[in-house]
DNA sequence: GCCAACGTTGGC
DNA sequence: GCCAACGTTGGC
């Protein structure tokens, strides 16, 4: 089982939109590498940090789990979504997503700033300045902690 | 709203 | 294939 971090801006879509809809296609990713991550890395039943960005305060919010194989994204085909994909055809889709479930509301939220404190979580992509990407693999060394973070914060 | 950093586009 | 221009991301 892998980690992942999975940013989205809450004025967009929030943990709370999660837990409200319990399960949501992760629509609208149009970064390659990002991509690439949910249909060649993702597993049914891997773990995601719930990343709130652009957000007062930023940090994650909540934790949720993959819940499907890699699909194609059907705001790409949709000429009047602003996700729509001109190059994409039916039979050959160039975006794809997976399905995330809501999993656990981390209240409050483990700030950016509570992440920059902690010196194990030093070397996380997250923290890598000029790093934009909104999915990134989590090493587990780095989840355990954040999941002890977490933890004692939820007890 | 600013701006640094990065990805993408398109002319050559 | 280079690279300048442009658009986007995201913390502040």
């Amino acid at each position: 089982m892998n980690f992942w971090l999975m940013k989205s801006e809450p004025s967009v879509y929030s943990i709370d939109d999660l837990a409200r809809d319990g399960k949501t296609p992760w629509t609208g990713v149009r970064n390659y590498q990002a991509r690439n991550f949910m249909r060649d890395a993702m597993r049914v039943g891997d773990r995601v940090f719930f990343y709130h960005s652009s957000a007062d305060p930023a940090g994650i919010a909540g934790l949720a789990r993959v819940a499907s194989g890699p699909y194609p994204d059907p705001t790409q085909f949709d000429a009047r979504n602003e996700y729509f994909e001109p190059r994409a055809k039916r039979n050959a889709p160039v975006w794809v997503l997976v399905d995330i479930a809501f999993d656990q509301k981390i209240e409050p939220l483990v700030t950016l700033e509570q992440i920059r404190a902690e010196p194990a979580l030093a070397g996380m992509l997250l923290l890598k300045r000029g790093q934009r990407l909104s999915i990134q693999p989590v090493e587990p060394v780095h989840a355990r902690i954040l999941l002890r973070l977490i933890d004692t914060r939820c007890a």
